[in-house]
DNA sequence: TAAGAAATAGTAATTGTTACTATTATCATC
DNA sequence: GATGATAATAGTAACAATTACTATTTCTTA
């Protein structure tokens, strides 16, 4: 049964996600909550993680590389650049029904589902163009 | 330019990936490639497994715990289990309607996307159903 | 069949993450 | 507010998956 027990650690690990938009990494979390607390523990930040995550708190993106983390929980999509690697939201309107007509061909039970979209970011394909430009030349 | 040059172990890898419809890890792979090629090296596997996977020839699967491949390259979605983690096939037909439904809120460039459902697999739902049942009893 | 380059085996190193343990912080009860 | 039970922590060691390195082998082409 073992009650759940205040942290302050783990208080400043949710308000830095919440306060941030780009699905930072364990390590960058890491970093940032030791402005706060100086000798936190990167195996504190990794716990606090995973028990956030068991609570629902936050997401969990397990992506090429690093794990990143999210604490906006609304569902929503995520793009990942192959360019850059970064990872952006994309707020789609009802994608349940995908569930529906995946469950009709399957029999275990769905309960629900994650898309990834990939491709190039505008400062990517941008960035692109500059090369194909330049090549013409 | 760096010709592409043929080699026994990445053909055998490639054939072992087609004749597997599970999703085998690199050290699957490894284990089982081994039989043709008692010393093939897992570094050998990983950077064949990279190779093919830049060629676009296998896709490979991240997930927790260690990546997973697939030689059947037809667009396709994957259900991963929560109990027993095993990665299956689910055949849907034409999801690419919603890379243009996300491409309509994006400034970048989507050029497709992976689903992943998630839920528990007929086995792991019975184990569940039996469980219940005993609790009751 | 000989030369040049790519791929390999074997091993070491790196990265991301989890496990362990002595100490500290939280919380309910007095 | 002091006390005791236990969850959480810092610090460090261990671990698993993956990548890097290097001397040798294999493939290709001419």
């Amino acid at each position: 049964m073992t009650a759940l027990k205040y942290s302050r650690q783990r208080e400043s690990i949710k308000s830095f996600l919440l306060s941030r938009y780009d699905h930072p990494t364990a390590d960058t979390i890491y970093m940032n909550v030791r402005k706060e607390f100086p000798n936190i523990s990167l195996g504190t930040v990794y716990r606090n993680l995973a028990l956030l995550t068991d609570l629902g708190e936050i997401i969990k993106i397990t992506t090429d590389g690093a794990d990143r983390f999210d604490a906006h929980v609304e569902p929503h999509s995520h793009f990942i650049c192959r360019g850059c690697h970064e990872v952006l939201d994309i707020q789609m309107e009802d994608e349940d029904f995908i569930d529906e007509e995946a469950q009709k061909k399957f029999s275990g039970r769905i309960e629900g589902h994650t898309v990834q979209y990939f491709g190039l970011c505008e400062g990517c394909l941008a960035k692109k163009d500059a090369i194909s430009e330049q090549a013409r030349a």
